[in-house]
DNA sequence: CAGGAAAGTCATCGACTGATGACTCTGCTG
DNA sequence: CAGCAGAGTCATCAGTCGATGACTTTCCTG
C-alpha cells in the first residue's frame, strides 16, 4: 500500500529490485515487527513474487539482519559526525542553531534531537532504536540493539561526563532518550506524544548538563533508601 | 518446564486448571510475547489439552486480556496504596521501612523500587509494564499499556507536581522509567542491568525532584547551559 | 536475428497456527 | 450400584508461514 505499483512491468533490474524490497523490509519491520511481516507483505509492497526474497536474501532472518545492520550504521554515523555539523537533523523543530561553542556539551540535545525531530521516515517514523525494539522477541535485532546503543549512545555520552560512574550516568541517560522513544510511539502518552523538540529541550538539556557532570550526586537523601542494605 | 508437572493425572478441578493456565499465559506472554507464544506451549505448561484454553477462555486474545488486566490491577493496586504503606515491594533490596516523612515524595523512588526491586516473578522477573511491552505490536496491548501508565504513573506524579507543564513533566518521568526498565531487561545494558536499587536511588531522587518540584526549567538553554542549575 | 544468462514467476511442500465439535472418562449424587 | 453433569481429550479443519525448485520471460550480446 505504501509503494504504488507502476502499471508497467516494472523493467528488470538486479540492484534496484533489490534495493526495494530492502526498503520495503526496513519500513515493514520498523512499523509492525519482525514477527508480523511476512515474506509476502515485503514482496507485495514492491509488487515482485516472493520468492525473490530468497533469492537475493537467502531467508527472512538475512534480510531482517541486513536491514538492522543498516540502520545500525545510519545511527551511528549521524551519532559520531552530527555534534557539531548540526547535518541531517532539521524536521519539525525550528530551532537548529545550535550554539557551537564546543561540541561535546551538545551531544545530549543533539541525541534528543536525532530523538524526536529527525526525519526517519524510512523507518515508518520513529527513530531506528525503537523500531527495533518492536522484534526484540529475536536474538539478532537484541544484540544489534544492545550493541549499536553502547556504541552510539553509551560510549559517546560516558566520553563526555567526569569521575566515577560515569558509564551509570551515561546509560541512565539513554535509558531515558530510549523511553521518551517508547513513550512518544509506542504507548503514545499523550503530551509527550505531541510535544517537539523545542518544548522538550529545556527540561532534557538541563537534567543531561545535571547527570553528566555531577559525578556523585547527594546522598543524603536516605528518606527510603536501603541503607542496611550493605 | 517452568511447571513441574506431577506424575498424578491432575485431580479434576476446573477453577484450578483455569487459574494454572493463566499463570502459565501470564509468564509466558510476559517472556516471549504475544505472537511467540502458542496456545500448544501453555496448555503443555500446565499439562492439559490446548483445547481447555478455548473452553475456558474462549480464544487467545480473550485470554491475552485477561492476563493484562490483571498485570494492570496489580500494579495499579502497588501504586495508589503502595507509597507510606510499603507493601510488596521488598524483593532483593533489603530495605523496607521506608521513611513515613510525608508519602508524595516518596513517589518516584516507589516506583523506581517497584520497577528495579520488586518480587516480579510472576511476570518473568519484569516489571508488567517492560513485558507488555513485548506484545506492543497488538492494540490490546498498547491500549492497556497506555491506560495503566497514564493512571498508575503520570497522573499521581502530576498530582504531586506544582506548576504548568506538570504533565509532560510527569510523562518524562514516567518515560524514563519505562526507559530504564527496557534498558535491563531487554537491551541489557551491561552497567546499568546489574545495578540495584541502591545505586540508582540517588541520581533518579535527586532528578526526579527537581524535574517535578521546577515548573519550567530555564527557557533559555537550548543550547547548552549546564550553570543555570540552583 | 539467435542464443544464453539471468530476472522473475508459479506451484507446491511441510510445519505450524488458532480454533471447533464430538468424544471419553471421572467423580459426585441419589 | 446407576446415572448424569461436566472436566478433559482427540481428531481434525482451514489458513498462514517460510522455503524450494522447476519453470517462463526478458534483455543484452555476438
Amino acid at each position: 500500500m505504501s509503494t504504488p505499483e507502476s502499471p508497467r512491468p516494472r523493467r528488470r533490474d538486479r540492484a534496484a529490485t533489490r534495493a526495494a524490497l530492502l526498503a520495503a523490509a526496513r519500513l515493514r519491520f520498523a512499523r509492525d515487527g519482525y514477527d508480523a511481516t511476512g515474506v509476502r507483505d515485503i514482496a507485495a509492497d514492491v509488487g515482485v513474487d516472493p520468492a525473490l526474497v530468497f533469492r537475493y536474501f537467502g531467508s527472512k532472518q538475512r534480510l531482517f539482519a541486513e536491514v538492522t545492520a543498516g540502520a545500525g550504521a545510519e545511527v551511528a554515523a549521524g551519532a559520531t559526525a552530527g555534534v557539531g555539523t548540526g547535518a541531517a537533523a532539521g524536521a519539525g523543530a525550528g530551532a537548529e542553531e545550535a550554539g557551537d561553542d564546543g561540541g561535546a556539551a551538545d551531544l545530549p540535545l543533539w541525541l534528543l534531537r536525532s530523538a524526536v525531530a529527525a526525519d526517519w521516515s524510512d523507518y515508518a517514523g520513529e527513530h531506528p532504536f525503537v523500531a527495533l525494539l518492536r522484534s526484540s522477541g529475536h536474538e539478532d535485532a537484541r544484540t544489534q540493539l544492545q550493541q549499536q546503543i553502547c556504541d552510539s549512545y553509551v560510549r559517546q555520552l560516558a566520553a563526555v561526563s567526569p569521575g566515577p560512574d560515569r558509564e551509570l550516568r551515561a546509560e541512565l541517560l539513554s535509558a531515558w532518550l530510549l523511553g521518551i522513544g517508547v513513550a512518544r510511539s509506542v504507548i503514545r502518552t499523550p503530551r509527550l506524544a505531541e510535544a517537539d523538540f523545542a518544548e522538550l529541550a529545556p527540561y532534557f538539556a538541563e537534567i543531561a548538563a545535571m547527570l553528566l557532570n555531577r559525578p556523585a550526586a547527594a546522598a543524603d537523601n536516605t528518606s527510603n533508601t536501603p541503607a542496611a542494605a550493605d
